[in-house]
DNA sequence: AATGAAATAAAAAAGTC
DNA sequence: GACTTTTTTATTTCATT
């Protein structure tokens, strides 16, 4: 089966993941050390990893604060009776605003969440959704603070 | 005001952040080509935003599904009367299931968003919160698929 | 702030076990 | 797979504008 083929994480690997995830310019002679294994040894599963994609790629931790986005909020939607779903896949894979979206069980179809600059451009996004006509209802909640972030980047363009 | 002191940012490092979120292994002679800057001016404005705290800091955005932790759900908590709300927050900032943890408005206190190997864990995740007596109620909601995630990394240890 | 040149450090490649 | 050595590439520092 190819898609598991060579596909043998060890220990190893996960240390090398949790040295990378907590900083990702750690020398491959700095992390090799951590590991007990050479440079270059360490670059050949650094490597394996990428072209497995268990690391999907090296990036930065963003404040969305200081990028003048310092507002998130959850959307619950219902879609619309006969809504063209993959359309609105679409439209979430590409609009700035919308940093998670996942099709949930129970009573909505889909979860947003929408990282923005404040309550106008929060009030720009749903009616922006509603224009859309995807939606046959939908609920906001905001985020009051954050205890616990994931990480944030700016969505390719 | 210090928190705000030189915290000038331009065109050209939001560039700077565009082109690192998207691929921070771009040498500093690449991206001085990109933003027409030599690769020491490159430097100098990526330690700035590291300094400021715009960049938190450099990782890698992995696979949750490939690190067997393919299952996402959201946690809605209402905390019980009286509860422990600052002891809450440290359990989440924690308990290593917990990639996110947000104070909402609305009819809960908290959403939390949990990153599991299965739903037996999930269950014993949930299992774990009731017994540490924060809550009064939750209701959890399972990501049947993810149409955009947001990166996801290992928790510092 | 930005630059280019020099010095240092790191990564990638090649070849061996 | 992992190691060492060599080669190539990248980063850092620093004096100058």
């Amino acid at each position: 089966m190819k898609s598991i083929m060579n596909m043998v994480m060890d220990d190893i690997d996960r240390k090398i993941i949790d040295l990378l995830s907590g900083d990702a310019r750690r020398s491959l002679a700095d992390i090799g050390a951590a590991v007990s294994l050479s440079p270059s040894s360490v670059n050949e599963r650094i490597k394996k990893l990428l072209a497995d994609g268990v690391i999907k790629r090296f990036t930065i931790d963003i404040d969305p604060a200081k990028l003048a986005l310092p507002v998130a909020a959850f959307v619950w939607i219902a879609l619309r009776e006969g809504a063209d779903e993959a359309a609105f896949r679409a439209f979430a894979r590409e609009d700035r605003h919308v940093s998670e979206c996942h099709h949930v069980t129970g009573a909505w179809s889909y979860l947003l969440k929408v990282q923005v600059a404040d309550l106008a451009a929060l009030e720009r996004f749903l009616a922006t959704l509603k224009e859309s006509g995807f939606l046959a209802r939908s609920e906001t909640v905001i985020a009051l603070s954050t205890v616990v972030a994931p990480p944030f980047r700016v969505k390719d363009t």
